[in-house]
DNA sequence: GACAAAACAGGACAACCGGTCTGTTTTATA
DNA sequence: TATAAAACAGACCGGTTGTCCTGTTTTGTC
């Protein structure tokens, strides 16, 4: 008399979705100030069936990671940088798409990258290991490709190592402050900052015509 | 016949014990994974005694950040920079400083700053701007500073907003990468890279002379 | 010393969290 | 179709959390 009960097992697509939720408010409100029951209603997934793909809420984290968080990072900006003309070129691509769309959705809620690793570094041993080795491959990503510039173009003189830790360390810390000011335009300036500290000489009242260094040595050692 | 109580009332003293530990907690373990009663225990102090003090958890973190935090930031950073020869050089000795500190104490826990930024400014806007506003003071002190260089010294062509925002993000976000790969090198390589891009003359291999800018502009807008 | 306010003590509580447990349904395999 | 394993459902529990509440003691003030 009553209707049959129906249930189609689609543990991919359960799995997927629990993801999706998770990435989503790991994102949001942090890894601790996301309740796996929070996660259960939105995702509309059961305990019984969160606990069979998930044991644990670390294990859900740590896919989360792994999965998701590497993956952000790859098509964000490894794959970007590797695709384009030149190394700076795609950092200056980069900088300026990420700009580009948090200006357009109108809130920065940072880098997953980073908002997961302050939060879960020092937490778990586990974490802090795939979150170091996700920020190893961007950055040996963007050194790689000083390296492949270096025989024809002109980066001759620039460390691949260097150059890649600037520029991942200067974009980490300007979604840092581009998400507590809730302002998207520290990201330009840092990405002109990074193009070139003295103003070209069409725009600048400077007379010095000769690149200075950066940062001066220091006077004793 | 049982020995009388004794209590000696000092407000202040007990204020300053809660702000100690709950400074230290959250630098550790992070907001939400700072429980009061943890707070409690280690600092000697009852609830009621907390509660006094403290109406709640916000108000504890919130003095924290406009207290401590802030005081972090202008002691290890502001005055120092202040104080320096040139703002160039006062970014150089604060980097050192603080990757020569963080080796020798052999762990990393990051940016008071930082750390409370990502985890905060999106669950609170009144967290959000108290931290903002320490950004922003920080990042106005260096700008300052390279104003007050530019009269005498060599800064005509630097852009001090552009350069204070570079430092800033540059070091923030040498922080992170330190904290998750638990290695202050990373300071020192983002110093290097901020010192010059392309290597000295009288270490690099390279025949260019002249300096080039950092970034080739975009060839197409 | 009277008295009010501040400072402190410590228990109580309701809400919530993560994990576990038992039971049912679907699916793969033979 | 028999059967075991996988997939899912949903209730349950011990522990924790932040906050509140009622007293007690100390301290400043007239």
């Amino acid at each position: 008399m009553a209707m049959r009960k129906k249930r189609t097992n689609d543990p991919e697509g359960m799995r997927r979705r629990v993801l999706d939720v998770a990435e989503d408010s790991f994102q949001a409100h942090g890894y601790h100030a996301s309740s796996l029951g929070d996660l259960m209603a939105a995702a509309g997934v059961t305990g019984g069936a969160l606990h069979h793909h998930f044991p644990t809420k670390k294990a859900l984290a740590l896919a989360v990671i792994e999965e998701r968080v590497a993956a952000a990072v790859r098509e964000t900006w490894i794959e970007p940088v590797l695709a384009a003309s030149s190394a700076r070129e795609g950092v200056r691509a980069v900088f300026e798409a990420v700009a580009a769309e948090l200006e357009q959705q109108g809130y920065v809620r940072g880098c997953p990258l980073n908002n997961l690793a302050h939060e879960l570094s020092l937490a778990d041993d586990e974490f802090r290991s795939a979150l170091a080795r996700i920020f190893g491959n961007w950055r040996q990503a963007i050194a790689d490709k000083i390296r492949a510039d270096q025989p024809g173009g002109g980066e001759g003189g620039t460390d691949p190592e260097r150059f890649a830790a600037l520029v991942v360390a200067t974009y980490s810390g300007a979604m840092s402050i581009a998400k507590t000011s809730q302002d998207a335009g520290i990201l330009r300036e840092c990405l002109r900052g990074l193009e070139s500290f003295e103003l070209s000489p069409s725009q600048g009242g400077s007379t010095v015509k000769r690149r200075r260094r950066v940062l001066p040595r220091p006077k004793i050692a």
